[in-house]
DNA sequence: ACATTAAGTGATT
DNA sequence: AATCACTTAATGT
């Protein structure tokens, strides 16, 4: 049994049966990413569709000044349902896709896309996949309306601490404020806060959820 | 010990 | 909530 093959059945059992999984085993390869590789840019067509078996990735967007927007993360078992979209209409992408960890995927070759959704599984897993990102956008954007920046924080650094399985984040005030497109002393401030709630602990470099 | 980088603070809009 | 100007604290060389 091959690696291929293996990764779908832990990750992606929806996917397996028929010649389906035989057609990714056969046209896609398994690829390894290192932490901060830029796996999509913006305004670049992309020439597969990754899908997640170990890791994660971030999934970002940019506005018309150049700042970054935090979307969501994918983890393994999950794809970019934003890859379907553009390169079934072969558009360049709007979002920004950097592996947030050691990451590993399959990537399926854009070209298959559309061959592929003759195969009940896969235009099923589309779907879902659709689906689970929608669900992951309406919950940022409530968090964008309502201007809960401190929750938001609280849910970037849960989403974190899931990436890398464990209670204590890795990152600068900075790398925060980037992501959630605020500023570096708005963060500081509101960690401070959070931090006298309970809700975390802050040190240097790193933060603890507790 | 010194330079660099992360984090904290007060004032202003 | 953002920006500025500055201070303080931690870390690397």
């Amino acid at each position: 049994m091959n690696e291929i093959k293996e990764r779908l059945a832990t990750y992606f059992p929806d996917l397996l049966g028929t010649d389906l999984a035989d057609a990714i085993q056969k046209q896609g390869r398994l690829e390894n990413a290192e932490s901060g590789n830029v796996l999509i840019e913006i305004g670049g067509f992309t020439r597969f569709m990754p899908l997640v078996t170990k890791g994660a990735i971030k999934v970002g967007r940019e506005d018309e000044n150049g700042n970054e927007v935090f979307l969501y993360f994918l983890y393994p078992g999950q794809s970019c349902a934003m890859t379907v979209q553009c390169c079934m209409a072969n558009m360049p992408s709007e979002i920004r896709a950097v592996a947030e960890d050691d990451t590993e995927f399959i990537a399926i070759p854009t070209e298959l896309l559309s061959d592929f959704m003759k195969y009940p599984q896969w235009s099923n897993f589309i779907l879902t996949t659709y689906n689970q990102r929608f669900s992951e956008l309406l919950r940022t954007i409530d968090g964008l309306v309502f201007h809960n920046l401190d929750e938001r924080i609280l849910d970037y650094l849960k989403s974190k601490a899931k990436v890398s399985g464990s209670s204590v984040v890795k990152a600068t005030h900075q790398e925060i404020a980037f992501d959630l497109n605020s500023s570096r002393e708005v963060i500081s401030r509101l960690l401070k806060q959070l931090e006298k709630r309970g809700d975390i602990q802050l040190g240097r470099n790193k933060i603890s959820l507790t």
